[in-house]
DNA sequence: GTTCTAATCTGCAACGATTGCAGATTAGGT
DNA sequence: ACCTAATCTGCAATCGTTGCAGATTAGAAC
């Protein structure tokens, strides 16, 4: 994602308007790691603009999906979030916590893609399933997992 | 997934009974490549056995998924697809349609991944993104797509 | 600085997907 | 044929997200 200033150039270009959320909402976006949902930014926003709408922060999410400035994750249990880096990059999420994190994968295109069918690829996203490193520190005692699996009902 | 004869006697022997229901849900999901979405299973087995409960579905969707018999795909708008196809296997999805195919490939583990960062990365999922050849042909006019990507508000 | 208007914000209702619950039904062992 | 735990069904409730309408405001024009 562009820094808040050059995103505010975009954003005028276009005729849209810098209002006081937006800018909020791109200084807690930009250089942002964390792959936050929707509700961490609203409790993070909230805290340094009370009031603001959660109504608002979907909307400036979706702009700025929309104009590619901001990638969109879907995971297990319908949660999305969002990824200000939109260089081409993957994720690793972690089995027990959920946890994203960016990778950077080499010579994709040198895969070898059987069955394609006539399907015309032209972008690959890899997510890698795992443990990250302090899950496997804390190894053994589960945590609250994203990827519990229940079992069927006794 | 298993064939529905073998996945009953799965069942039996986890002290699960065999309900009309779930057999049903076994031959309709067997060798299925469509990636079905619940509402589309439902509606398969409401014409085979009216008055069959979307809970009814879903429970036995939730308890294969969690038995590992299912795949469970998230993509865009919230939609959950299930795939009976339990093989190491990736997936392509289509930009226009949303349709979904399963694809193969090789030498995943051959992939160089940097920043890592201790992540213990134990399998990888891949989704291609591109035209299928469907969409290819019939290709200029848009139709019903699952990624359309609206404007931001005029 | 004032005026003006389209863009934006907010709060709430509505929506679609999914799950919890409780009572009726039934598979399958005895 | 009987019995009981497992299952099914229908409905209410929940969650994430979006549509809407009226109040507010950024920023262009004077």
């Amino acid at each position: 994602m562009l820094a808040p200033a050059a995103l505010s150039r975009v954003f005028r270009a276009r005729g849209l308007k810098i209002t006081p959320q937006r800018q909020l909402l791109f200084t807690l976006l930009h250089d942002n790691e964390t792959h936050p949902a929707v509700e961490a930014l609203f409790a993070a926003a909230s805290k340094l603009m009370p009031g603001i709408s959660l109504r608002t922060v979907y909307q400036t999410l979706n702009d700025l999906a929309a104009m590619g400035e901001l990638q969109v994750f879907h995971s297990a249990g319908g949660s999305t979030r969002f990824d200000p880096n939109i260089a081409e990059h993957h994720h690793a999420q972690c089995d027990r916590c959920g946890e994203l994190h960016d990778v950077y994968v080499d010579d994709i295109d040198r895969l070898q893609v059987r069955n394609l069918d006539g399907f015309l690829a032209e972008r690959a996203r890899i997510v890698f399933g795992g443990l990250c490193a302090a899950c496997q520190s804390k190894s053994s005692k589960p945590n609250k997992s994203q990827q519990a699996k229940p079992q069927p009902t006794k």
